[in-house]
DNA sequence: ATGAAAGCGCTAACAG
DNA sequence: CTGTTAGCGCTTTCAT
């Protein structure tokens, strides 16, 4: 059995007081530096280490915060989990909670999550309807929710900005239909990309033509999405696809090469939330940088906050921005005819 | 305040007792439906949720365990994490540990977990340094060691039936001279991959000319390392690079694109650890794919089974296969201008 | 400077 | 079927 306090107390010839005291460094001028020594010595002779589970009991507070994701592979929610890991205080620990089975995650796993009884929440990019149903019920911030997520403290991406200079870049091209892949009707931040690049482009005189929705956020369902829906699109003149993700985006790279489009030359693409492996993409993909891991970070401190002063934060918005490679965008063939005219 | 068993089994007029069999189910036969019923009732009107900690401490069980992993954002990593998470019996939490800046994990990190008091944990491609000063206190499982695990339970990835197809292969397309990116001093599962290669290659009648360290996990590093190897390795006649891990491919790629040398003609470039991105990439990359889902639920039936047992299990293999993609291999000049003659 | 004692909220015998 | 009781290991007043 694990040496507990007591025994260090024992072998001391000490209180239990004094030992949690001075394992505590709670000390100060209250313990004899001789009686303080000699419990370190036995404690590490003994190899104490004091119960975390007691001491949480004891001192009422939790010592664990929560982070919830759809999908732990997805590079955007390890890169906030980096984020977040890295900037929470030591005595904190992080506990992560996915989805029990594909899918997105839902209310059962939230409830999962608070069954643990967590010092603080963290929900990554939540499907609006679990927003609709959701009572935090502990200190809790809410990730990339697009807009959505009411009166609980949450940390938006403001893509605004980027969607504006993307709609320039591509119009400025001579792309007047776009499409964009990747709304679902339950992710209000997909969404919201959508909406902001609508916006963008309209100002600029080109539209946005056509939605393609993907139920999950993988690879494979944008690849497959994109495939049904070319031909309509192609026939509807659409010369540029935005991509919700870049993980969509890769699908549609898929889905491209197996019918025979080339990009850029036959087709513009371009993705939200530039992943590391974008610049390695063929080609190597122009696309908006949402800063993930700083997004982790600020959450971490957001609800740090939160937790000491026990109020909510204010919400915030984080900035985005584009980046751009040449090679995923090209001037579409209509306008490179009429150039040569 | 919360409500607590107490504050329900009031309301209800009995004991804390039949709060805590009802709320745990364990009520067969022992408590009246009726009671039971109202004991529902109360809790769900008060909202009643048991506290964790109580609960954990009165059992004497943990119920969270550990995982650590040198980077979260690494997709090896994340997947392993996945295959983990999902297969974890649900009241099992998950908590995650990284290091705290930058680097691999070290004892610290190791450390920090076991305050957190675990009922298990779980290390992932820990440094052979780490394993040296490693005392298990808790059911432990460790993954990817390269076979340095010592007396520790562990899961190891079987690379040697696929480092041999992957001699073969390159071996049957005229490479003599092959260089390896990835050792790390620290790292046991990169070295094992290369001596297996090596052993591999030196079957076919090849050989392993050269081998780069690179510290850290990561594109940059490996980017870096090779473009200051290449000249080197050049002059030496090596015509084909294994990466210990893909995301170093990647980096030979950044650093190929930068010193013009076209893959696969001037180049043939391989991988272990296929990635999701690998087949995206420019060209997509033949690897070996090592099932890095499947080592997280391996792992996690493992220690599962160590838990409940509190006997060590055996420690295993996990089979692995080459994807060969043929655009990154070829057959190098030398045995081409000798087909053309 | 140190110790005794009262919990934290829950579980698990053991009585009835 | 239900209640009483004694902890789990630690923290924290409050005396001494």
């Amino acid at each position: 059995m694990r040496a507990t306090a007591r025994d260090v107390a024992e072998r001391v010839g000490c209180s239990l007081s004094t030992v949690s005291l001075v394992i505590n460094g709670k000390d100060e001028g209250r313990v004899r530096p001789e009686t303080r020594a000699r419990v370190l010595a036995v404690a590490a002779e003994l190899g104490y280490r004091p119960n975390a589970t007691a001491s949480a009991l004891a001192k009422g507070q939790r010592d664990s915060i929560g982070f919830v994701s759809p999908d732990p592979t997805n590079p955007f929610f390890s890169m906030v989990l980096e984020g977040l890991a890295r900037s929470l205080d030591s005595d904190l620990s992080l506990t992560v909670l996915v989805p029990d089975r594909g899918e997105d995650y839902d209310l059962a796993t939230v409830r999962r999550a608070l069954e643990g009884n967590l010092a603080g929440l963290i929900l990554a990019s939540p499907g609006t309807r679990l927003l609709e149903s959701f009572v935090p019920t502990s200190p809790t911030v809410i990730l990339d929710a697009g807009g959505s997520a009411g009166a609980v403290p949450s940390i938006d991406l403001d893509v605004r900005s980027a969607a504006r200079t993307l709609s320039e870049y591509l119009a400025s091209l001579g792309h007047r239909s776009v499409a964009y892949v990747g709304v679902s009707r339950d992710k209000a931040s997909l969404q919201h990309r959508r909406d902001e690049l609508r916006a963008g482009l309209e100002r600029e005189g080109s539209a946005l033509v056509a939605d393609l929705e993907v139920e999950e956020l993988a690879i494979e369902h944008a690849e497959r999405g994109f495939l049904d829906a070319w031909a309509e699109w192609s026939a509807a003149g659409v010369t540029a696809v935005v991509c919700g993700d870049d993980l969509y985006a890769y699908g549609v790279m898929r889905a491209c090469r197996a019918l025979g489009i080339v990009i850029p030359d036959d087709l513009s693409l371009v993705g939200f939330n530039d992943l590391p492996y974008s610049e390695l993409a063929a080609p190597p993909l122009t696309s908006v940088n949402l800063f993930a891991t700083k997004l982790g970070a600020e959450a971490a401190r957001l609800l740090q906050r939160y937790m000491r002063t026990g109020k909510p934060p204010r919400s915030r918005q984080l900035e985005t921005s584009l980046v751009i490679r040449e090679s995923t965008a090209a001037a579409p063939r209509s306008a490179r005819r009429v150039a040569r005219a």
